[in-house]
DNA sequence: TTGTAGGCGTTATCAT
DNA sequence: ATGATAACGCCTACAA
């Protein structure tokens, strides 16, 4: 049988479809005995509204639309995580598209979204600001996380990549490194940029007069692996490693290992992100937290969309530097916790 | 200003919205005069149609309710990878949903997705299948992930625990192992208890009067540990370990490496899932293609929806067995001997 | 307290 | 080829 609407709850309760709407939705101006009636008939029938009727009549969707790039498995399951968390708490769904890297799927997602969503998720590491501004309609609330700039008229939350990458330095220096190799991310990520920016900035400050060296990656393992074989073929007197993310650092360092170099002791090796298996292999890096930022989103997305005032435009997340087995020496705690 | 609507862009072009409508969606009876003043229209106005309107209209949301339980991190990341590759391919939307494991949430979230999507994916390897039954609408087509139980009425895609299991068990027993402790998932869930299925009959069949051991343990790295403890305390002449998921086997190895016992040598361990941490621990382990999954339940789920007839109903998919260090280590000879 | 009717934005049917 | 109009299922003035 076709699904039941409200129209048969109304004919079966001997009602009009007004009171049944009443009813359900706990309005108070209705006969307690009419919404027995009501709700007796929508039981009898196993009526559920039909959402999609519902919100065009509201004009108001109850759902939140989420943009990814194709992200890799941790970020993409802690950020969907967080995001899931704080929207169901607030009783808003989530429409997911993940628009692959290549396309200009952007504009086309978005677009499609137009009518099911109350606001939307952007994260677009990697899209040029003014597509972006151009791809979102002017009307749908959105929320930028990681967006390669602060376009002002858009609220926006973003990893304080800067900061992170000076506390790694300013660690790596701290225990005594000098020439410390930053392995890059891809150049049109904002992320990558910005941590490549901190870390000149703070080989100027913590170690003066040194010279920053450079080795370009793309947040790939095999980036990291490439790093630690050119290092093994000229060594250039380099004594530590801050790569732009965890999986780079790893690369390298299990690279550097299998060469037989020391870790921390010949070259010291610190990471960006904090993934899970960085406290395995007891790397140490800045964490972020991703399912915090993915919460924190859309909490400001959802409070914009109830009319709650924004105080702040544009956040920034603090990563926390974890000091662990790579930088500390091989005899920390945190080394034999792990057996490692 | 309010979003244009159809008949905005009717006005601005001098038609009507049924023309609006035909020319948009590419129907080839109206004039190219006409359809390019539709279009002119339209981008003028920077018209979208919307999407929630549509669906009532069409009565088809392209949409898939998606309502999982509160994964962990690569298992959740994995399976939607995989059904959002899937969904953007054949043009449909995700609609999240994670059920919490506590709540009787699943009725409420199952029918808040009515009219919103063309069918769902369910994944409840807790729920009791009577409790799944009623909570599932009738009319919408739903496609079950690791239910409890193989609801005959409803197609479903599930993990071949057993023959996992069978593999693990086998391959131990083909290196020498004969004292094979089996470190149990949750009581409530299918896999855990088909993997502990599958240990038992594995036991009886390549270790005949060899007793079974179980070891309690509910998929979190604490229960491997607890296991290590336990083995550390009192060893019983355990050899072997085979872990009902990655994560216990990850704890138990760690905490035995850490207590000095040599793995593989003096302990074999291998686990379920591989997840990515697996390869760099090099952990033996029985492989699920989560992702795999993931595509493949959309896949069938449109295919349905679209009308294509199913031939088998229940699709269980095969688990590979990766054999690593955590059990090739010191006598892979006696491996070759067995021809593994 | 309850019912009638119009509207949310679109598509589809039926005339023209 | 085009236009008027009735759905789709719900909510909510406005009336009674």
């Amino acid at each position: 049988m076709a699904e039941a609407t409200i129209r048969d709850v109304a004919r079966r309760a001997k009602v009009s479809v007004a009171s049944v709407s009443r009813a359900l939705n706990g309005l108070n101006n209705v006969r307690q005995a009419t919404r027995d009636r009501v709700i007796a008939a929508a039981n009898e029938l196993g009526y559920v509204p039909h959402a999609g009727a519902r919100s065009l009549s509201l004009s108001r969707a109850n759902a939140l639309g989420v943009v990814l790039p194709d992200l890799h498995g941790e970020f993409f399951s802690e950020l969907v995580r967080g995001m899931d968390r704080e929207a169901s708490r607030r009783g808003y769904f989530l429409l997911l598209s993940n628009m692959h890297a290549e396309g200009d799927q952007a504009p086309t997602a978005l677009r499609a979204m137009h009518g099911r969503v109350d606001g939307i998720l952007v994260m677009a590491p990697h899209v040029p600001p003014e597509m972006l501004e151009q791809a979102l309609p002017s009307t749908l609330p959105a929320l930028l996380i990681n967006a390669p700039v602060e376009v002002p008229t858009r609220p926006s939350i973003r990893i304080d990549n800067e900061a992170g990458a000076q506390a790694a330095i300013r660690h790596l220096v701290g225990i005594g490194c000098r020439r410390i190799l930053h392995i890059a991310g891809p150049e049109e990520n904002i992320d990558a940029r910005e941590r490549a920016e901190g870390y000149f900035k703070a080989m100027a400050r913590y170690a003066p007069g040194i010279e920053p060296l450079l080795f370009p990656g793309n947040f790939e393992e095999e980036a990291g692996e490439a790093a630690a074989r050119d290092m093994l073929s000229d060594r250039r007197g380099v004594d530590g490693v801050f790569a732009a993310n965890d999986m780079m650092a790893i690369g390298c360092l299990q690279t550097l290992r299998a060469a037989g170099v020391q870790v921390p002791d010949e070259v010291a090796i610190a990471g960006f992100d904090d993934v899970p298996m960085a406290r395995y292999l007891s790397l140490t890096t800045c964490r972020v937290r991703i399912a915090e930022i993915g919460e924190r989103a859309v909490a400001r997305l959802v409070d914009r969309l109830e009319g709650k005032i924004e105080r702040v435009l544009n956040e920034r997340h603090q990563p926390e530097l974890v000091v662990r087995g790579t930088t500390a020496g091989a005899n920390s705690d945190e080394m034999a916790e792990h057996g490692l």
